[in-house]
RNA sequence: GGAGAGGUGGGUGAGCGGUUGAAACCGCAGCUCUCGAAAAGCUGUAUGCCCUUUACGGGCAUCGUGGGUUCGAAUCCCACCCUCUCCGCCA
């Protein structure tokens, strides 16, 4: 949610934002319209229930024929209220309805563009891998490993699902644990967070009412399957009021995470890349305004890029254009980690910006210095998910015999073995 | 799933149809006292929204949530949610 003050004195601001990120399922002019709708019929409303109000106070301290009259009135003004009220909620209502489509205010670093074509490069880490012999995918070698049955997955469930075995499994357990010690450091505290979260959980997070089709829904209960720890750690602090003056507060979540794919018919089909289920670690974090920008750009880059460095992994950092960033954030950056057997860059990381968006969705605060409450700032970023790291890692660590190297700092969290697929 | 108890402001906790947004105590903040502190005293201390170019201003709403009864509800009725106790089931 942005600020609607906006719409009120800068709405040339909003219709700037909306061309900026191609939007064009929100009319402004309507949207103007219906604000003062709903205003207005909140003042007639108001104004009646403090005339009531006089009235129902003064029949406490009449008697007879005064009171009876004053009751009379009062009936009617009941009655009218009545109807106020109705108006009132059905205005904010088809007010709601639009302004929840608003997207957030991009930051003016991000680059214009429709598509992801006009993503921006902002760094490349590491070398590119060379390799004398034919590369394979990351589903042979995970197969020849042992590690990945699709077979049997999709005969449980349907394609895109997968049993993840052996090798593939301590390979994830022991990214979690690497990547829970380094995180550890910069004070993120661990949560195992509910993956079932109710409708509002999800509004607040912004997921809702835009991208809708992406989420598993329940029957029996009204509940949903969340796609990411985010919304179970940006809503621990909803409608609270929370510290952050001091530092940033910082969590990182690990939770299994469902996702329809809905629009990715015949996407990557093969293998671990497009998942209807995976694990991740997410790293979410609540900060002050003045503080946001500074440990998004500096403190949480680093921290995340420095987990890949370690690794020695090839990749870049992009920053999304306005078209491909999604509406509820200001910035988003992409890592990208090289992919060999296609020979270009797979999204293996998001670190997002959400300024107050969220906040004020959920109402989430704190109190400055000097005693204001002003909405917290929402830092998201991915820690490591276990769907497509293990595909970077087989990959770019592959050996003709289709055994794979085990990168230094993984090695002590696989009793020091050098070799996946090591008898 | 069954039976019972309960959900009031930062906390404890009163109120159970009428000037109650809500006693009291604690906590917190400011002031007085003090060289400072403690103690004591005084003052203040919820949130959201609406209005007026905005003032230490006015109004409305909020006592788990949503409805209902009533001129009037924290107080009565209904539904739901949550917490606790007991039973059942289960990791």
């Amino acid at each position: 949610m942005i600020d609607f003050d906006l719409l009120r004195h800068e709405p040339e601001r909003l219709q700037a934002e909306l061309k900026k990120r191609f939007i064009t399922d929100i009319d402004l002019a309507e949207l103007t319209r219906l604000d003062e709708e709903r205003r207005s019929s909140i003042a007639k409303l108001e104004a009646q229930q403090a005339e009531h109000k006089k009235q129902s106070e003064s029949i406490a301290v009449q008697r007879g024929l005064k009171r009876a009259g004053s009751i009379k009135k009062a009936k009617k003004l009941a009655i009218e209220i009545k109807d106020l009220e109705r108006a009132a909620q059905d205005a904010t209502q088809a007010f709601i309805k639009i302004a929840a489509l608003l997207p957030n205010l991009s930051h003016e670093s991000v680059p214009a563009g429709k598509t992801s074509v006009d993503n921006r490069v902002e760094a490349v880490h590491g070398e590119q891998p060379h390799f004398d012999f034919p590369v394979k995918p990351h589903w042979q070698l995970a197969e020849q490993l042992g590690g990945l049955d699709s077979k049997r997955g999709a005969r449980l469930a349907g394609s895109r699902f997968h049993y993840i075995q052996g090798d593939l499994v301590y390979l994830q357990f022991a990214l979690l644990r690497f990547a829970m010690d380094e995180l550890t450091q910069h004070g993120f505290v661990p949560m195992l967070t509910p993956v079932m979260v109710k409708e509002e959980a999800l509004y607040g997070a912004g997921t809702f009412p835009i991208d809708t089709s992406e989420v598993y829904k329940l029957e029996s209960d009204p509940l949903y399957l969340t796609g990411t720890s985010e919304i179970a750690l940006l809503n621990y602090h909803a409608h609270e009021t929370i510290e952050v003056e001091e530092s940033p507060q910082r969590f990182m979540g690990y939770s299994t995470n469902f996702r329809r794919e809905a629009g990715a018919y015949g996407k990557d089909i093969k293998g671990l890349i497009r998942q209807h289920q995976f694990d991740k670690l997410e790293l979410f974090i609540f900060v002050s305004q003045e503080q946001s920008w500074d440990f998004f750009e500096k403190e949480l880059l680093t921290i995340c890029e420095g987990l890949m460095l370690k690794l020695g992994l090839h990749f870049r950092r992009v920053t999304l254009s306005s078209g491909d960033l999604p509406r509820k954030f200001q910035k988003t950056y992409d890592l990208e980690t090289w992919l060999p057997s296609e020979q270009r860059y797979l999204e293996t990381h998001s670190i997002s910006h959400a300024g107050d968006f969220q906040a004020r969705r959920l109402g989430i605060k704190y109190k400055t210095a000097t005693g204001q409450r002003r909405y917290v700032h929402t830092l998201n970023a991915t820690g490591f998910a276990f769907s497509r790291m293990p595909v970077v890692i087989l990959e770019n660590f592959q050996q003709a015999d289709g055994r794979v190297k085990i990168p230094e700092v993984l090695q002590p969290y696989l009793h020091n073995r050098a070799l996946l697929g090591q008898k």
